[in-house]
This record gives C-alpha cells, sequence and structure tokens, in this order.
DNA sequence: CGAGATAGTTAGAAGCTATAACCCACCTGT
DNA sequence: ACAGGTGGGTTATAGCTTCTAACTATCTCG
C-alpha cells in the first residue's frame, strides 16, 4: 500500500534530517571545512559509507544545507513582513537569523568556493526575498531619480519585472548591501574590539536609505 | 661572513615565496579549502613533507597567506592615498585589487573559521587601513551630528585615539561597510544575472555618505 | 678540518572521501 | 504463499590528505 512506500520514505526523511542536524552542529561548532561525513556517520549510529546512501557526496549533503539556509531565510523574512515589519523590523529579523547561527549566514552570504555553481532554486529563493525587501522598501513611495536608478531602469529583470519604480528598487538594493556590510563584518568578528554598537550602526546606515 | 649567513636565510626565503605563491594560484583556482600542502611540495620540487621545514602546519601557512594580503590591502590603500585619491578613488582602488583577486578579498573578509583567531599585527594592520580611510574622510570635513556619532564619542579607541570628530568616524566606518557591503556580494556572485553595474551603485552609496 | 645546524629523504600513523562487493530484511507482484 | 527485486546496512579497500619519526647528506661556521 501507499502506506507502506510512504513508511520507507518517511524512515528515510527522517534519516536525512538526523544527518543534516549533525551537520549543522559541526558546521556551528568549526566551520564547513570540519565537517566529517565520516563522523556524522558514526553519531546517527551507522558506520561510514551507508551515510552515501542518503547523500551522494560530501558536496551534494552541503548544497542541501545551502539549500536549507536560503529557505529558512526566506520563511524568516516572509514571516516578519507578514507580522507587519518594515524595513527596520527586517533588518532586525534578519540580523537576530544570522547571528542565531553565523556560520548558517556565511553557507549563503560567505566565501564562494570557486569551481562550485548554486543550484537553480536557490537563486529563486533568493528573488523570494528580494521581492519581500521592494514590498517593504515600496513603502516609503517614491524617491528622488539619481542615475543608478536611471541605469536601474534599463536592468530591472532581476526583479521579476517587479513594477516598482526604480528609486524603490535602488533602496531595496541599498538596503541589502548596506545591512550585508555591517553584518558580515559583524558576524565575522572584524568590529570586535570597537565596542560600538552594530545595531546603532545599521539603523543610522537605513535610516540614511533615500 | 654575514653574506654567508643571509645566504642560507635568503634561499630560505625565496623558498618560502615559492610556496606561497603556488598557494596562492590554487587558493585562486579552488579556494582555500582545496589548497594540498603535498601538491605545492611536489610543485616546488620537493616531496612531502619536506615543506615542513618552511611552514610548521597548513594553518601556518595559511595565516601567513592572510597576513600578506593584509600587507597588500594596506600598501594599496597607502599608496592609492598618496597618490591623491579622496574616497572615491580608494573604494576604485580597493575594488580593483579585489577583483585582481577575490579569494585574496575573502581571505580577510570573507567566511571565519570559528576557532580561529588572527594574528595580533594583522588587526594592527587592520587600523593603519582605518586610519587612510578616516584621513580621507576627515576630507569633507565635518558632519550633521547623528545619535550614532554621538555613541561612537564614547567607544573610539578603536581608532587609535584618532582626533577626527565623531561625523568623520561615522563617514569612515559607512565608507568601509557600505563598499564591503556591495563589493563581497558582487565578488560572491551574488549579483549574477542582475546586469546592472556594480561600480555606480558603489557611487551612489559613497555620494550618499553625509 | 671537524662539528653542528640545516635541508632533504623515506616510512608510516591516523584521518578523510568515495567505491566495490556483499548480506539481509522487507515489500511487492504473480 | 512464495520468489525476486529493492533498498539499508555492513566490511574491505583505494587513494588522498596532514603530520611525525627516523635517518642521511650537505652546507656553514669556529
Amino acid at each position: 500500500m501507499t502506506e507502506n512506500v510512504s513508511s520507507r520514505e518517511r524512515y528515510r526523511a527522517q534519516v536525512r534530517a538526523d544527518i543534516k542536524r549533525h551537520a549543522w552542529a559541526q558546521i556551528a561548532a568549526a566551520g564547513v571545512p570540519a565537517l566529517s561525513l565520516n563522523a556524522i556517520a558514526k553519531q546517527v549510529g551507522m558506520s561510514g559509507p551507508a551515510l552515501y546512501r542518503y547523500f551522494a557526496s560530501r558536496d551534494e549533503l552541503i548544497t542541501a544545507l545551502i539549500r536549507d539556509a536560503y529557505r529558512s531565510l526566506a520563511d524568516t523574512v516572509r514571516a516578519a513582513r507578514d507580522a507587519g515589519a518594515g524595513v527596520g523590523g527586517l533588518a532586525h529579523a534578519i540580523r537576530d537569523w544570522a547571528r542565531a547561527d553565523p556560520q548558517r549566514y556565511f553557507l549563503i552570504y560567505g566565501t564562494p568556493v570557486p569551481g562550485y555553481h548554486a543550484p537553480e532554486d536557490t537563486t529563486a529563493i533568493s528573488f523570494e526575498v528580494m521581492a519581500v525587501l521592494i514590498e517593504a522598501c515600496a513603502e516609503t513611495g517614491d524617491g528622488p531619480p539619481t542615475p543608478f536608478g536611471a541605469h536601474l531602469e534599463t536592468h530591472r529583470d532581476w526583479a521579476g519585472g517587479h513594477p516598482a519604480p526604480p528609486a524603490v528598487l535602488h533602496r531595496a538594493l541599498s538596503f541589502w548591501t548596506r545591512l550585508h556590510g555591517v553584518l558580515s563584518l559583524e558576524l565575522a568578528g572584524h568590529f570586535a574590539g570597537m565596542g560600538f554598537d552594530p545595531d546603532l550602526l545599521i539603523t543610522e546606515e537605513l535610516a540614511g536609505l533615500r
């Protein structure tokens, strides 16, 4: 019966989730380079190569984790927006999400591996996030025309042909890059010893959005 | 004679430089994770463990590369400033430097390894870079008082007790975070398919500095 | 010239990814 | 109800990695 089929599939999904749980723990503790399939296999109670029944390779496991990270980010952003967050609230939500697991943030926005190309669907999720940002940035209405805005007018395909005026697209892009600028430096520890509060800097950076 | 002493030492320095050259090539090609001491050793013509006479471990080699990257960045920034560059010129110089070898940029500003702590002198070089940024940001004179500026007033130790007014410190900090925000996303390929020119966005971001 | 530091070698331990070959249990179709 | 395919698990093994140990040869310096 289909119940039996799903029994196997549910087991399979559960084991896959278990593997990913331990993988996240290893990554959070020592970063992606320290992720060992062997160690994970032993932790979930199977020995070595059995894990390859669930993930064809180390890269495939990492790709699955990247996909989950994107999904988690998009859900977080969507939820914050649905709860009525504006640009400030979104920034807060994203920062909290990133600080909860910095390595997860860096899995998306950290050092790229030269050969590696992210799967198609992750870029789709990226657009999903960007759409929410544009939505929130449209709240403040149109803005003053800028050279870059005019440039964007001719390069707006990335927004999925979003009907927002160029000033709004510009604002969304600035929101993204400014937040990432502060956040990634904060998470990487480059503000260590400087003593100031990154949250205040972010607030100020967003206040300057035109 | 000192010449003989330096003969050995010069040889040693030359071999170390050779090793680092090949290491950079590997990193540029496939990222830090793919860096293999064995492969490098064979490339420079020695077999395996001989390389450990020059670098005590893989981590020590990478640390040396990080140090060189910091040094190179600081020199680039200093040179641009000495050639009369303002904030725009500095941004241009840094972007060119980063695009010449993205992995070198990410060695400094990319994903941090949870356990790893950069050696003291690299933070000193960081301050060196920051000093140049502050210098250039001071050119535009004082600025309007901001809440974050006031906050910085009580947390300015990081600038080495730099006598710049808080608005200037704020400007330097924003310069750094905004440039990094755009640049790191560009280098990581997150603008791929969006089609716009990152340089224009950077220009606009810097024009918005108050 | 002799003595010690230094550069290099090979051998090997421990760990990793990944493949191959094999076993066993369960699920399914006749 | 039973035979056979499928899928989860095992051990063995190849080939890679970092890194240590032990040993040799060469080069430098008193």
